[in-house]
DNA sequence: AGTACCACCTGACGGC
DNA sequence: TGCCGTCAGGTGGTAC
């Protein structure tokens, strides 16, 4: 479930809790989900280092390391940081365990293995080589459209790709058509110049505000959709029946009143 | 370029 | 009780 506002929250926790603080010692428990990277040489690369600034890029998380390098986190659905001093609270799922000699550890915390740990020498060239889009909060209007033009797919497919627009899944991406009130399966290419600006103001809308209830651990209002995901649920905005569809393996849930095709 | 579909992975849940 | 299918969804690969 990890999207922008998630990771831009674990983002932020990282950076007030595991900077500045000298590695003492680094276990890789399941070196299945490390990507490019051995585990001993993870290793290598880790101790005696210090953890000094924090980047995110979509749903990137980097951290990089007093040498200059970077480790990188992807979160995959069930991924999350933890930072704890008693061994007894080390999570269940955790996958790789950073110690610190100030008696603390940083665990990389993810029940289903879909996520990632690695290291890069350069963020910029990992995002190039990777061919993710630009980070969706990063963009301006003009760059939004840039991004979009010339798409002939479906809308949710396209705020879904990390190679159009990097931070968005599948929960923010229903979100964001639900306050712009456009139904997921309209086609790029049909959305109008003041129909693309509606979708970039509820874009920038939706993901700030869920950064904001993430960093302070709130519920998203009541009057988001995201409240109410599920078949047969109450629309907030006119109290019809939410539907589902899917869309590429994926299940949208969308207002088939307030998202009509027109 | 776009889409459908599969696989990865683990736990929850419903049906029988 | 316990077995089975299905679902959740981020990513990546394949086939069309």
């Amino acid at each position: 479930m990890p999207e922008l506002p998630d990771v831009e929250g674990f983002r932020a926790y990282i950076e007030r809790t595991s900077l500045h603080k000298t590695i003492e010692k680094v276990d890789v428990r399941s070196p299945e989900i490390l990507r490019g990277v051995s585990a001993n040489k993870l290793v290598r690369m880790l101790k005696g280092r210090r953890l000094e600034s924090t980047r995110r890029h979509g749903k990137y998380l980097f951290v990089q390391l007093d040498g200059g390098w970077w480790l990188l986190y992807h979160f995959g659905m069930t991924g999350q940081p933890r930072y704890f001093k008693d061994m007894s609270d080390d999570p269940r799922y955790d996958r790789v365990l950073i110690s610190f000699t100030n008696g603390f550890h940083l665990a990389y915390d993810c029940q289903r293995k879909l996520g990632a740990v690695g290291v890069t020498e350069s963020v910029d060239e990992f995002i190039r080589e990777r061919k993710l889009g630009p980070d969706a909060l990063d963009v301006d209007f003009a760059a939004f459209t840039e991004a979009l033009h010339g798409r002939r797919g479906m809308i949710k497919s396209a705020l879904m790709n990390q190679h159009i627009l990097a931070g968005i899944g599948n929960i923010y991406s229903d979100e964001i058509l639900f306050q712009a009130r456009i139904h997921p399966i309209t086609r790029v290419k049909y959305l109008s110049e003041k129909r693309l600006r509606e979708l970039f103001d509820s874009m920038r809308r939706v993901l700030t505000a869920g950064i904001d209830h993430t960093v302070r651990s709130k519920a998203l209002p009541d009057s988001y959709l995201l409240s109410h995901r599920g078949e047969g649920e109450m629309c907030p905005g006119c109290g019809c029946k939410v539907e589902k569809l899917r869309i590429s393996g994926r299940t949208a849930y969308y207002c088939p009143e307030c998202q009509g095709m027109g």
